[in-house]
DNA sequence: AATCGCCCTTGATCTGCATCAAGGCGACAG
DNA sequence: CTGTCGCCTTGATGCAGATCAAGGGCGATT
């Protein structure tokens, strides 16, 4: 356990507003981090504007990959964001000598590629009702996941760490279609909107319903 | 280097016809292995019958993960397909002893990671034609890469690994929208088709033109 | 060579989402 | 209080791809 106090004593934090690149596609990213509040994305942008999100980076995610000197998307702030970063150098030579730590890196790898293929499952084979719909229920069930564990089966309310337009590039929707849905399931009552930004289910069991007896998504 | 010695020792080949599932969706898989020759298909199915596919696994891919006992997709093999297989113990306790093979499947992991989210854009946002010719293409780039290097850049040929149903469930998009698209490109002069299986690119540069201009993608 | 069965292709029509085009609403500044 | 700016919503219309419905080609079997 010494690494860790060694990974411990390397840290340092850093605090970036709403709009930062964290990382340009294609360009080196010399810190590794890991997201400890806000939300970023990862993204790739076509030449003609198209852009589409392949991840969220919420609280507890990684940023940067070991052994990986360039980012192959752009990360961006898409709210205040705070990161717990380490110099990459740093981390590396660490991992070289723990196992324990390169062990620890796989399971979070293997865990983000399942993420990334459930994700293609969404992206390839969902309506933009269902995509909406996965999108809240696994933000709500990550945002429960962090604090004590599972998502209450009565009224929850979440906040949206995401611009209309940003959920759309995440969705691989239009931003108009994406805002037609949730005027959809507030008017099936399955949503209230209290604000734009704030989502509130009176009953999660129900949402949830209308994807998972098909098939669960992942969100990140 | 004792390890791989040890790994040469421990693999034994199978040998299974198309149709063949190798793996259930949530069931145990004991054995890890790696494609030799053919073509196998990672996929999920929902309960109305739509199926989205996660990945191609050709040639010198793995299948299977250290550490996790159950398969999160369908793997089935799209053709006749040689695993070379090591048992899910022996592979465990050698990748414990041996930091060297960890951190191998540490890299591929990423490589796969990066494979999958790749996949989500062109998912997401490219249209029909993009996705087949993008499809085409990449299948061209990793034979070449499979044996001398890089495609050359006048005509070549290729054998379609798959049936158009399983391209359609790969692509997000259904069998007649698929065969459309081949059709097509066939009226355009970029490809021409022997057979249904079979694909003669006559000027590779050209048809890659049309995706890598945006952006590229993966097939993996 | 004839028959069967499996894919693949093509045509006609329908529909979900994109695109085009106005507003509306809330936050913030003066 | 009022204007402005950014973001969100809603309506009208268009189109890419899905769906429905026939064929057609080709390899396998006899």
């Amino acid at each position: 356990m010494d690494e860790l106090a060694i990974l411990e004593q390397a840290k340092s934090y850093r605090t970036v507003e709403r709009g930062t690149m964290l990382a340009e596609a294609g360009e080196p990213l010399d810190h590794l981090s890991s997201v400890v509040s806000g939300c970023a994305t990862m993204s790739r942008s076509f030449a003609d504007g198209r852009r589409q999100m392949v991840g969220l980076l919420l609280p507890s995610d990684f940023i940067g990959r070991p052994g990986r000197a360039v980012s192959p998307y752009n990360i961006e702030a898409a709210s205040e964001v705070t990161l717990c970063r380490f110099e990459r150098r740093t981390f590396e030579q660490l991992m070289d000598r723990s196992p324990n730590i390169a062990h620890r890196m796989l399971v979070m790898t293997l865990d983000e590629l399942d993420a990334a293929r459930d994700w293609a499952v969404v992206l390839g084979r969902m309506s933009a009702r269902e995509k909406v719909i996965n999108f809240i229920v696994n933000l709500a069930r990550r945002e429960a996941a962090a604090h004590d564990g599972t998502v209450a089966e009565g009224p929850v309310q979440l906040h949206l760490p995401l611009s209309r337009e940003t959920i759309a590039d995440y969705l691989g929707l239009t931003i108009e279609t994406t805002s037609r849905q949730f005027s959809a399931l507030r008017r099936d009552g399955l949503i209230e909107t209290p604000s734009a930004r704030e989502v509130r289910i009176p009953d999660f069991a129900r949402l949830a319903l209308e994807i998972d007896d098909d098939d669960g998504g992942v969100i990140s």
